[in-house]
Formats: structure tokens, C-alpha cells, sequence
DNA sequence: CTGTACATGTAATACGTTACATGATTCA
DNA sequence: TGAATCATGTAACGTATTACATGTACAG
């Protein structure tokens, strides 16, 4: 149920439209929480009918600035300080790596050779985005800039791991030889 | 749609029952894609009509050993190698990380330090689970071995960012010192 | 003979994705 | 005046979680 508290975080911060806060989910949110615009606007009536967050004004074309309530912050603070965050991921991705028994080497190889680039290309637009920020800080976004190092860092560490488990599958046979680097 | 995969790939390693799938899921699998009872049940009953997978004997209690068929096998396959991984993944802990602003520096670095708690003790425990898979090789789990890798290596970046991330709320103020270390 | 583990299934509910549907304003 | 952007909403479908529901076999 954290669409809820995402949207709630975005309008603590500022008032805005659905519309607006879809901006917002496709740039800077959109690779720790990616919502699409149906699921925004039924969760803003959601939390409308909550008392969470209520419609401040109405603009052209039907625009509706909505704005935190009391009762909203409160709900926010609460999840932010009391809740247990849920830390269990899904990754499709290490899901196939389990299975790379069922290919030949040479195709478990090329998988995690094309993992290794994958996390490259999206470290390398993280880097120019990095750049583009502390360039042009601005000063809401300082707590995404250290959600944006765990992206660095995490990419990089995804990079080099794919990399090192392609070097385990050698042509010898189906059974990589795993033998971790000391740490 | 990876559970179908998820199941497929087990049964492509060793027959079984949904009850010993079960088992997997709870214990190798659960890090990387976890599934319920409920969940498993339902998906061998709509794997078995679609013809990737079939009964191949049936034992006390109601137990059924499923096996797979080559129409799954050949789906595996395709899926393994021909269809492009999701890799986008969502991340509770770091959403909450963009909304920090909202809350007291001091109550900000609490939150880091504690997810910094949480990764280390998720590392230290699959450390131990290394090290007994290293002591006694199961040469199924080979590749398994390399997701265990990355799990070590993320815990310990995890942990680490969260270190930084907590140094960077310095007490003067909620704006957060964003220096990264060169790289 | 009793508790634990084995074993399977369904129903209700919630959440997420895709597609459909509509219309107003602005700018070139 | 036509295209792009702004702006909101609903419906259908698929997937995931939780709870309910039931029964068998085996070990101590």
C-alpha cells in the first residue's frame, strides 16, 4: 500500500495535480516507485474520500490542486518513523540466474554479459543525471540526490557482479567454479 | 507473469510436488521471488492445463508429482534466453528515503542507521548460509551459489550507502552535505 | 492416540497494468 | 485550425495476499 504514501510524500512537499504528480512518478520517482496515471488518480479520489489529502482549487480543464491535509502528515510521519519497511524485493532478473543450469555455459555467459551491460548503461545515466544535479542543485530534491547514490552504488556493484559471474561459467563444463573474492 | 517461470525452472531441476515447491520457494527462492502456498497450488493446476507440465504419479495423501513436459521445457528456454528481463524493481525503504525532508534530521539518520542495521544482519546471515554451501557443496544449487553472491554484495553496499547516507544529515540542518566520494 | 508434518484446494480482497474514453486549452 | 499538451476518469483483466477449509499419514 505504499502508492498511498508516495503520494502523500509528493504533496507534503507541494500542492498539485494528478497530472502533476505523474510528471513527478515518471522522472524522478519512476525507479523506486513506478505508478501510472490510472492508479494516481483513483488512489488522490481514495485518499480524498480518506480525508488525507482534499481539493485546495479547481483550474482549466477540469484541474484539481490537491494539498495534504493534517490527518494526511500525520499518516505520513506515522509510516516514515513506525512503520517496518517491507526490504523484500522481487528480481526477475536473479530469478534467471538460478535456472542457468537449464542453457549451455555459452548462453548463461551471454546472459549475464547482457546483465553486465544493462547495469553499465543505466550507471552511465545515472552519472549524467548525478552531474546535471549537483551542477544545478536544487534544494527540494537533496534527499533523492542520496536516493540517486544508492542508484549509483548499486548499479555499479550489479556491473561487477555480472561481470565476475560470467567469468565463473567457464567452457569446462555446466558447473561455474565459485570462488568468491575475499571479503 | 514469473512465477509460471519460477515453478517451470524448479521442475525442469528435479520432480516434485507442490508441497516440495513449497519448501524451495520458502527457503532458496524467497529472496529473490516470493509466492505462497496458495499462489503455487493455483499456478501447477494452470501450468498442468496449458500442457508445460503433467502429473506423473500420485502418492499418499493426495500428493501429486508434477513433472515437466517438453512444451515447458521448450517455453523455459525461451524465456531464459529470448524474452527480456523486468528490470525495473521497486524499493519501499528508498521511496521513504525522498520524503526524509519531511521528518527531523535526527529522526532522518535514525531511520538510515536502522536500515543500515538491517542490511548488515541480512548480510551476516548470508555469510552463514555461504559459508554451509560452501562446506558441503549441492552441485543443483551451482547457480543459486552466484545469486548468493549478489546478495552478499548487496547487503554489503546497502549497508554501507546507508552508513554514508546517515553522515551526510549533518545536525545543522535538514539539507543533507551531498558530497559523494569520487567515482 | 495425539500432535506434527504432509498435502491440496477455494474465496475474498487488494493491487497493478492496459486499454478505452473524453474533453479543454494553448501555441504555432 | 490542427497538433500537442493538459487533464481526468472508468472498465477489464491479471496477479498477489490472506484467510478459510479439509483431510491423510506417520512418529513417538
Amino acid at each position: 500500500m505504499s502508492l498511498r504514501h508516495a503520494v502523500l510524500g509528493l504533496l507534503a512537499d507541494r500542492s498539485g495535480s494528478g497530472y502533476d504528480l505523474l510528471r513527478t512518478f515518471q522522472s524522478s520517482l519512476a525507479n523506486v516507485w513506478p505508478a501510472t496515471q490510472s492508479q494516481l488518480y483513483t488512489e488522490l479520489n481514495r485518499l480524498a474520500d480518506a480525508g488525507l489529502v482534499a481539493v485546495t482549487a479547481e483550474g482549466p480543464r477540469g484541474r484539481k490542486e490537491y494539498a495534504i491535509t493534517d490527518a494526511g502528515r500525520t499518516e505520513l510521519h506515522h509510516w516514515l518513523l513506525e512503520v517496518e519497511p517491507e526490504r523484500q524485493r522481487r528480481s526477475e532478473s536473479l530469478l534467471r540466474v538460478f535456472f542457468l543450469d537449464q542453457v549451455t555455459p555459452e548462453q548463461g555467459r551471454t546472459y549475464l554479459e547482457r546483465e553486465g551491460r544493462a547495469a553499465a548503461a543505466a550507471h552511465q545515466g545515472m552519472r549524467e543525471l548525478a552531474e546535471r544535479i549537483d551542477a544545478d542543485p536544487d534544494p527540494l530534491a537533496v534527499y533523492g540526490r542520496l536516493a540517486l547514490e544508492w542508484g549509483l552504488r548499486f548499479t555499479r556493484m550489479q556491473q561487477e557482479w555480472a561481470q565476475w559471474a560470467a567469468e565463473q561459467i567457464t567452457e569446462r563444463g555446466p558447473q561455474p567454479q565459485v570462488r568468491p573474492p575475499g571479503h
